[in-house]
DNA sequence: CTGTTAGCGCATTCAT
DNA sequence: ATGAATGCGCTAACAG
């Protein structure tokens, strides 16, 4: 910082700073690759066997600790890293769980993998992480990668498996963990919690404010599972309190904040008495509230909104958000305390782990 | 879907499914791990050698189509998925490239991710994702986690390096190409834009539409380093102009919202006469803007607002954002295929190549 | 185009 | 607690 307050630096502007690496030929910027140390080169430089080097590095080996961290010391000194390729051929096994997420694009996950992780990570694991982007080829190769990566197990979304990918699926040879929504039949094991559950929730909240003409903004129904269950979960509340399934406050749109919007506009459109809506899909959840109150709705007044799913806005929206809080990250952690135990041989008492989905009220309903 | 148009399925509620899994002792829920095909059991089945078995899967190997045919569908008949960790310590190399990424928080990343992995895919590479969530000894972990899986190359972000761990990096034997704002020295590589361009150019904007007293919400510079550029393009614009830099007028805040608005309260409360806001930092943007009008001002006509980064959100704002747009797709696109030239050995022109920064007007400023 | 031989870097098993 | 021999599953280099 000079006086002002303001970092001194390199100007701003088309100057681009030159690299100063030892590495590159000035000349040419071409890489010139050099081959990694093995266990031999530690041995060499120790004293000890390449056995010995070995040691030094596996979980649970008779060293003494004195030699480990002499080995230790020296490794990193020459720049040594386990070579885990030849490690996991030898020990006819890896130490990596694979993880497959829909997507990056709207962070739903994000405490999912980040409590999945820990779990890993404390336990001395790695994690190997897929993404497929909605795409149901991607996911065939999402594993097939896993599996030439030995993966002991892997962690994946319960949503959109078509019949065939699901036969296929059960006959793999590593235990496949479902996270999200329990789907009726498990491929082996799933951890999550009931889309139903929270579209019933979401739906008897705004029923008991005293809501009458309910409408729905979700996925397709016939191509994404939980879509049908939060569907299922808010004609199941409706039903139940004596009112008629109306097709028309429901508005099944596509995963893009457009098409949620263009699914708003279409239930305002068809049902001049709205007031109240579920929104079941986070990636729609703010959008939609901003434009209820554009179009000089006050909410929860005129309109009541319930979100399913947590959004990072909700508390700063105009309106604070009234949704329902899905299980992410205790889905993470349990799910990777699942596949530990399971790889390890232990028994685990149930296939399936069902946790709570619960209401967080704010002020839109 | 029944004819109330509502998916028919199990009842809602406390009930769960139990999975129906022959691999699973009924009893237990234990796990019976199975080894998997070896290339020496489709090369049994097949009638052909090992070897020939490997070619089929190889990139280029001088194999009859047929034969490779006939071979894979067996291989996948009897569920043999190819061994990288064998493929790669026979070959004394892998296919896979690593991705760090500091957070998957806040889907900065995500364009950059996919586009990278894109490229990968499309020539035949495997990405090892990490995630370091803005921890710096994470970071060290992170890459040797790749390092010990033999990543070729590493795509990382520029952000957050102390100077020890630059030295660190900068011995590494497998080339580093940093993203983001473009470091003053990078370690081998760099791909991205100049934050402080983006600082200068949102700067700009606000002065070129007359404001006078123009704030700024950004990072902590002594921490983060885009931070500090964007704050020092901030600086430079306003000092072309003649303006003094005004220490009221900069909140450098931490990375969460709540933190952002409180740094836009102190801004509004030291500054009366402020009309003008850069945010430096996608996380902030939203809940600045809603906060702003739930405070009864006028965007822009009583204050004007220029973001750094592309929020998904931006256009649904009830005004729409005028950001300055950072290159994160194409830096994806080129760091992956600039990994790619450099473990082929192609000769590469730049070490940095420099994306530019554009201004997308919207009704904010 | 296909088969044979050797060995990648490490962990397992058995010695000491 | 340490070392020696052996082989994990595959590919490189050669032969045919």
């Amino acid at each position: 910082m000079n006086r002002n307050g303001c970092p001194i630096g390199t100007e701003t502007g088309i100057a681009v700073p030159e690299p100063d690496n030892k590495k590159l030929k000035k000349s040419s910027m071409r890489w010139s690759p050099r081959a990694l140390p093995t266990m031999d080169d530690v041995a060499k430089v120790t004293g000890f066997s390449q056995m010995t080097v070995s040691r030094a590095f596996l979980q649970s080996a008779p060293i003494k600790e004195e030699t480990r961290k002499r080995i230790l010391k020296a490794a990193t000194k020459i720049g040594y890293y386990h070579n885990k390729a030849a490690s996991s051929l030898a020990s006819q096994r890896t130490r990596a769980f694979g993880i497959i997420l829909p997507t990056l694009q709207d962070s739903i996950y994000v405490s999912f993998v980040d409590a999945a992780r820990q779990v890993f990570e404390d336990q001395g694991f790695d994690h190997l992480l897929q993404t497929i982007d909605y795409t149901r080829g991607r996911e065939m190769h999402a594993i097939g990668s896993l599996l030439s990566q030995r993966a002991r197990a892997i962690l994946l979304p319960s949503i959109g498996h078509t019949p065939e990918t699901r036969k296929l699926l059960q006959t793999l040879p590593i235990p496949m963990i479902e996270i999200g929504n329990i789907p009726s039949h498990p491929i082996h094991y799933a951890v999550g919690h009931s889309d139903a559950d929270a579209g019933y929730l979401a739906t008897r909240r705004l029923l008991e404010i005293g809501r009458r003409n309910i409408g729905i903004i979700c996925g397709v129904a016939s191509e994404t599972s939980n879509a049908r269950s939060r569907l299922r979960g808010y004609c199941k509340a409706l039903e139940e309190t004596g009112f008629e399934i109306d097709l028309k406050l429901q508005a099944q749109v596509e995963h893009t904040i457009e098409s949620g919007l263009a699914g708003l506009d279409r239930l305002l459109k068809a049902n001049a008495k709205l007031d109240g809506i579920v929104i079941g899909g986070e990636i729609w959840t703010s959008a939609v509230i901003l434009r209820l109150l554009a179009s000089v709705r006050r909410i929860p007044d005129d309109i009541a909104v319930v979100g399913i799913g947590e959004v990072e806005l909700g508390p700063y929206l105009p309106v604070p958000l009234t949704y329902v809080a899905l299980p992410r990250r205790e889905a993470g952690t349990k799910s990777a305390e699942l596949a530990v135990k399971l790889i390890r041989g232990e028994d685990v008492s149930e296939a399936v782990i069902k946790l709570p989905v619960t209401l967080v009220i704010g002020g839109t309903a």
